[in-house]
RNA sequence: GCCCCCAUCGUCUAGGGGACCAGGACGUAGCCCUUUCAAGGCUAAGACCGGGGUUCGAAUCCCCGUGGGGGCACCA
């Protein structure tokens, strides 16, 4: 069997994180077994359609990486892909309906409640209208949407391969809506005729739309149509049990790309969100998901997102990137300043200490100017460090500096390592108030001798000398 | 209110009757390495929601309870 899935958004105008990983199980199911992976745009709430938010869908994939097969742009004998330019597909189907009687024209209008807490349904009067009360009100243009007609008796029942089997009675569905007023099909009646007429054979969605799941079969059984495979995911939501909302403020997938995660360490995270691969890897590619992921190994349960795995998976992802690939990344985050200096060369310190990519800017803030720092600074137990030595040693180690021809890290630290010997020192208790002088920070991305040979012989003998007046002030 | 679903360390999970005094990862703490900080290595603390069954034996199967989530729109 050829499988197909299909990843259906509305055009919201942002990719929502738990969209992107239906999108993303969809895609890799397709792939998993050469089947084919289709773009559908649901677009058929007319009040929530959002301008250039087909845009913002065809980039969200792109950027994850989610190529698929047929869609708006990408015809693949089964289009349209795009909801309201199919509308007449879905009245020549309820049409159908109608006649089978699997549905039936209502009049009531949108407020009348139809239902009771405790009687969900089927109160609809329009239910009991004669063909000639029909006819007389169609004839007189009243306005009218199709509902579905719900057997009174009877339970339904379908299997789900990640929740198993599923029985509920009839009588706790309700008559939904199929077309709305305005000529427009709901989700309800557009996914089952689209996913019919697509050939879908794996139907990937939230686990929001298990308690309707019913309801679609019926309408598959109405139409005689044969049942898809239904794949019904679980819910992602925060660490304190709430949704994750976009509408609360939490980041959808481009937010979190802005926020410096790379989108395939994204795409990693997401996966192992509600599936495991069976053993202890935890770092794929999509190339790898691709190969290895199957259905069969969701979970059940909702799954907390928590950033600070995705942080650290971010973290992996960064650093197994080539140092070229890494500095085309991080460039975009260097303070223009530092173009006076090898940013590539700033790229290699920085790649193995980088969690985000937005950490950089504050991580290399010194190189434009050292701040106005404490002389504490310079106190520093692990490295037998004070202020006083330290402006024994800036001092004494100024004339060496001056007369180091080779100015590299290597070198610099070759020759520092043996003036400490030479005098005594330990090789931290000598580099601790170079590197602060040189940085001013408490932490730097390298030591002593690799921001020196970044920074230049000149410019490192200026702070280190700036450095020493600081000490010198403050001590006497 | 009614219906449906779920339930292993704080979090993501492995586990599908004996191999489990429950394994891995993130986070946390400590140690090692070390030219600061990271990275890396090692170690530690940390969980089977409760109660009944079934069974020689249950984290694993069944029932009840409790807790959490989802649905009940002319939204998807």
């Amino acid at each position: 069997m050829m499988v197909r899935t299909r990843f259906a958004p509305s055009p919201t105008g942002y990719m929502h994180i738990g969209n992107l990983r239906t999108a993303l199980y969809a895609y890799l199911t397709a792939r998993r077994h050469d089947g084919t992976f289709i773009l559908r745009i649901e677009d058929t709430d007319q009040e929530r359609n959002v301008p250039a938010a087909l845009a913002a869908i065809y980039k969200g994939l792109q950027l994850a990486g989610l190529e698929y097969d047929e869609g708006p742009d990408k015809d693949g004998g089964y289009g349209p892909y795009v909801q309201s330019q199919r509308l007449d597909i879905y009245h020549e189907y309820a049409e159908q309906l109608l006649e089978m009687g699997g549905a039936y024209r209502c009049f009531c209008k949108k407020e009348t409640p139809l239902a009771e807490d405790d009687a969900p349904v089927r109160r609809d009067p329009c239910r009991l209208l004669t063909d000639t009360q029909i006819a007389e009100k169609v004839a007189a243009e009243e306005s009218f949407v199709i509902r579905q007609r719900i057997p009174e008796e009877g339970s339904t029942t379908f299997t789900d391969h990640v929740y198993g089997e599923i029985t509920v009675e009839n009588a706790q569905l309700d008559d939904q809506v199929l077309l709305k007023s305005d000529g427009f099909p709901t989700y309800n009646f557009a996914n089952v005729v689209d996913d019919h007429l697509m050939a879908i054979t794996h139907v990937m969605r939230g686990q929001e739309y298990l308690s309707s799941t019913p309801k679609y079969n019926l309408l598959y059984q109405n139409f005689g149509w044969e049942i898809p495979e239904y794949v019904h995911l679980p819910l992602i939501i925060k660490e304190d049990g709430t949704k994750f909302s976009k509408r609360l403020g939490d980041p959808s997938f481009e937010d979190l790309v802005s926020m410096g995660y790379l989108p395939e360490a994204i795409i990693n995270y997401i996966a192992l969100l509600g599936w495991s691969p069976g053993n202890d890897q935890e770092f794929f590619t999509l190339a790898e998901l691709e190969k290895i992921f199957s259905i069969d190994r969701i979970n059940k349960s909702s799954a907390a997102f928590s950033f600070d795995k995705l942080t650290w998976l971010n973290g992996e992802h960064i650093r197994a990137l080539s140092l070229d690939e890494f500095h085309a990344l991080a460039q975009p985050y260097y303070p223009d300043a530092l173009n006076a200096y090898d940013t590539r060369k700033i790229s290699e310190l920085v790649q193995v200490r980088t969690e985000r990519l937005t950490d950089i800017p504050e991580m290399l803030s010194f190189f434009e100017e050292v701040p106005d720092y404490e002389i504490e600074m310079y106190e520093h137990k692990k490295s037998k460090c004070d202020p006083e030595i330290s402006l024994v040693i800036l001092s004494g180690v100024v004339p060496v500096l001056e007369g180091i021809e080779t100015w590299d890290n290597d070198h610099l630290f070759e020759v520092l390592k043996a003036y400490g010997q030479e005098k005594g020192y330990k090789t931290g208790t000598v580099m601790w108030p170079i590197r602060t002088a040189l940085s001013g920070v408490g932490a730097t991305p390298g030591g002593a001798t690799a921001l020196a040979e970044v920074l230049g012989k000149k410019e490192s003998l200026r702070r280190i000398q700036d450095g020493i007046a600081k000490l010198k002030t403050a001590l006497e």
